[in-house]
DNA sequence: GAGCACTGC
């Protein structure tokens, strides 16, 4: 079955890897030595080429099709031959789901399943009677990517027949019957319609990444699955009522099989089908979870990628890759080189030794260009790396993790792997997060060398030995498993599910981090000491899409007469980081930033910041016939190393938590100069962050216990108040070091306050 | 005087 450039399927393509792999099986000494990175000492790396590694080796999925087709996934125009191959498999695939409720599909990168298998259950009768095909995507930008080419593929204009909607956008109307979403939306939408009744249809894609709200919804979807199919067998009525607005409210919990989910009146819901996309590896844990469901493999148009490892592990990861990277520019054929690294500082200090390195070396072999991504880039950096490098350069790409999923970058030949990854974990003793710097998973792995092969074969350098990655785990840990609780949760309580240490997770998270999280959320005031949802502090909090802090803020704020104040906070607080501070030009970026400054903390710091954006924007508005104002308040945003991203993220989220607390009725008010009000107000909702000042100057975190120290960047990182309120802790690579990121002055009556709320 | 991966509502 010949795919284009020549490429064999993928059974065939296996074979390919494995058959170029076995002339290069013998360890490649590399004899030569590079110069450059090595300066007068000589120093060789040694690699070793193993057979690939394949999704499909690994795989221990046992329902699998004998008989895989691939899907014309990146084409606009097929062949005959795929069209057949496309029939053959919509045939299978419908056959199969007609059959089961819940359909497992497992396909590689570029299989087309997610623009694909929505619209053969379309045109197949799923959106009969009005109902939706929904797809979940645990992105915004895949949700709005892959819509908008489903809608050119299928002739239509995007938010008619197909749509999307995300957080502050929906395009979808009436009409929509393949709607694109990402996973939290649906969670949410799920708040208000328990049943999901609108749909027939829930796909997941990209379930293997297993992040809290993937996790938290499939547990959802199975439960309404079980419901839906219930009433279609058992048409009973149970008890419950109508409220004056016409929602269904419980009544009691009757049914032990359908929980607290509640029974839907007068509704015919056909059963809900659910399909489940993964890209390799973990299809058994699906199918496990859902009953043994059927998994279905597609395949994709993977290039070969030669996988290489190095011969002896290495002391120095951050070496090992400037090595590498200057071996691979003088020994190989020209192409780009991603480099994997943890985070912004390992990506500035590696940038800049390439850079002494280069100036080393001869002029003709200088031609290397490196560019830089992370997330707290601003945007228009980050553009940088999808510019092709001058010709005659070699593009190298310094990334963190945000190139493993969320970025595709064109052009890339080599990916060169550490094999680590800074990764949040949590300690539900202490109830803290912190990030910290781990091996990666082989699923990990897997996805970093596949950058490498997509626009043809490549080449991954691994920077570990080949026994190092059979003892990595085979996938990463879900992110449920370690994190803070708290929303998900008060998410799960709102949505009915009352005993959460019984919830069908497909992973349950450590009795101890649940059991943590509901005495936070007991303290937050949101359940009450019968771990009930508490009406209508609770019930409010779960409604705004916010950590649960941050709402309690909110929903105090409005009895002290600042929540004019507390929305600009919570909203400054809910984004990436503010203010930008380039290495380059830290001394002007401090300066900056002192113009905004306010002596009594952080957060009335990024209030000042916020208010002068609004008011230039204000004041831009009024003006006719000038610059428009998003491009002024770009231009203040770059002389003020402000990162105009996160702040007009900010702006989005104080419309959207407007809105909602002008729905539940609470009074927007402003403290004006009175900041006590609202410093006040402040410690009444984060009482867990308190900290005091000991007599030798560190600060000692009340709830915790815990020594900390303010972080450098504060604005009271000289005064040393005696008493702050923090934001968040932040966990650094020096064990003894914990410091405080946003804080606040408070008087000695906010300590009563503190002292009120910890000892009740 | 230190330095925070990536998402999402």
């Amino acid at each position: 079955m010949p795919l284009r450039n020549g490429t064999a399927t993928s059974g065939d393509q296996e074979k390919h890897r494995n058959d170029t792999c076995s002339d290069q099986e013998l360890q490649r000494s590399r004899t030569e030595t590079n110069q450059a990175s090595t300066g007068s000492v000589q120093r060789c790396r040694q690699w070793r080429n193993p057979r690939y590694p394949t999704a499909t080796s690994l795989l221990r999925t046992t329902e699998i099709t004998t008989n895989p087709v691939s899907l014309p996934g990146e084409k606009r125009f097929w062949s005959i031959g795929d069209l057949f191959l496309l029939l053959r498999l919509r045939e299978d695939l419908l056959k199969r789901f007609k059959k089961h409720d819940v359909l497992i599909i497992v396909g590689e990168t570029g299989s087309g399943k997610t623009t694909q298998i929505p619209q053969f259950l379309s045109d197949s009768g799923f959106c009969r009677d009005g109902k939706t095909i929904g797809v979940t995507q645990p992105r915004r930008v895949a949700a709005v990517t892959v819509a908008k080419r489903v809608a050119e593929e299928c002739g239509v204009d995007l938010g008619q027949k197909v749509g999307y909607s995300i957080r502050f956008e929906d395009v979808t109307s009436s009409s929509t019957r393949i709607k694109y979403m990402t996973d939290g939306l649906l969670l949410r939408e799920a708040l208000l319609d328990p049943y999901l009744s609108r749909y027939s249809v829930i796909v997941v894609d990209e379930a293997h990444e297993r992040t809290v709200h993937t996790d938290v919804l499939l547990g959802l979807l199975k439960k309404v699955q079980n419901v839906r199919s219930k009433y279609v067998k058992d048409h009973t009525s149970i008890g419950h009522k109508r409220a004056s607005n016409g929602t269904i409210l419980e009544k009691e919990n009757t049914d032990p099989c359908i929980g607290v989910l509640k029974q839907c009146q007068g509704r015919k819901l056909p059963p809900l089908k659910l399909i489940i996309m993964s890209a390799s590896l973990d299809a058994h844990v699906f199918s496990e979870y859902f009953g043994g469901a059927k998994a279905v493999r597609v395949l994709g148009r993977q290039f070969p990628v030669d996988v290489f490892y190095t011969v002896d592990p290495q002391t120095d990861y951050l070496d090992s890759a400037i090595v590498t990277i200057f071996q691979i520019h003088s020994e190989e054929a020209p192409g780009d080189i991603l480099a994997f690294l943890t985070g912004q500082e390992e990506i500035e200090s590696v940038e800049k030794q390439i850079h002494e390195n280069l100036q080393r070396l001869p002029e003709e072999k200088r031609n290397m260009k490196t560019v830089t991504i992370f997330s707290s880039l601003p945007s228009e950096q980050q553009m940088r790396v999808f510019a092709p490098a001058p010709a005659g350069f070699r593009k190298v790409i310094l990334a963190t993790n945000i190139a493993e999923t969320s970025v595709t970058i064109p052009g890339i030949k080599y990916v060169i792997d550490p094999g680590v990854v800074k990764a949040r974990s949590y300690d539900p003793v202490k109830g803290m997060e912190s990030l910290i710097i781990v091996p990666t998973s082989k699923a990990q792995a897997i996805q970093r060398s596949g950058r490498a092969g997509r626009e043809g074969p490549g080449k991954c350098f691994r920077l570990y030995p080949e026994s190092e990655y059979e003892k990595l785990e085979d996938s990463t840990k879900p992110e449920i498993k370690r994190c803070n609780l708290s929303n998900v949760i008060l998410q799960l309580k709102a949505l009915g599910v009352d005993d959460i240490f019984g919830f069908d997770f497909i992973e349950k998270p450590s009795r101890a981090a649940i059991k943590k999280s509901l005495e936070e959320l007991i303290l937050l005031g949101a359940l009450t000491d019968e771990l009930k949802l508490s009406d209508p502090v609770g019930r409010r909090m779960a409604r705004l899409p916010l950590d649960p802090v941050y709402s309690k803020a909110l929903i105090l704020a409005s009895q002290f007469k600042c929540l004019d104040e507390m929305l600009i906070a919570v909203a400054m607080l809910s984004v990436e980081s503010i203010f930008y501070e380039p290495r380059e030009k830290l001394d002007e970026a401090r300066t900056a930033k002192k113009c905004f400054a306010s002596s009594e903390g952080d957060h009335l710091t990024l209030i000042n910041v916020y208010r002068t954006s609004i008011e230039l924007l204000e004041k831009r508005k009024s003006e006719v016939g000038k610059e428009k104002p998003e491009k002024i308040l770009r231009k203040w945003c770059k002389e003020n190393f402000i990162n105009n991203r996160s702040l007009r993220h900010a702006r989005d989220i104080h419309s959207q938590i407007r809105r909602h607390v002008e729905q539940m009725g609470l009074c927007i008010s402003s403290c004006g100069d009175d900041t006590l009000q609202f410093r006040r107000c402040l410690a009444a909702a984060f009482f867990l962050n308190a900290a005091l000042k000991q007599p030798d100057g560190t600060y000692r975190a009340l709830a915790s216990g815990e020594v900390v120290q303010i972080h450098p960047t504060s604005v009271l990182f000289r005064t040393k108040a005696d008493c702050i309120i923090f934001n968040e802790f932040v966990k650094t690579t020096n064990k003894t070091s914990m410091s405080t990121n946003s804080k606040l002055l408070v008087d000695s009556h906010s300590q009563v306050d503190i002292y009120c709320f910890l000892s009740r």
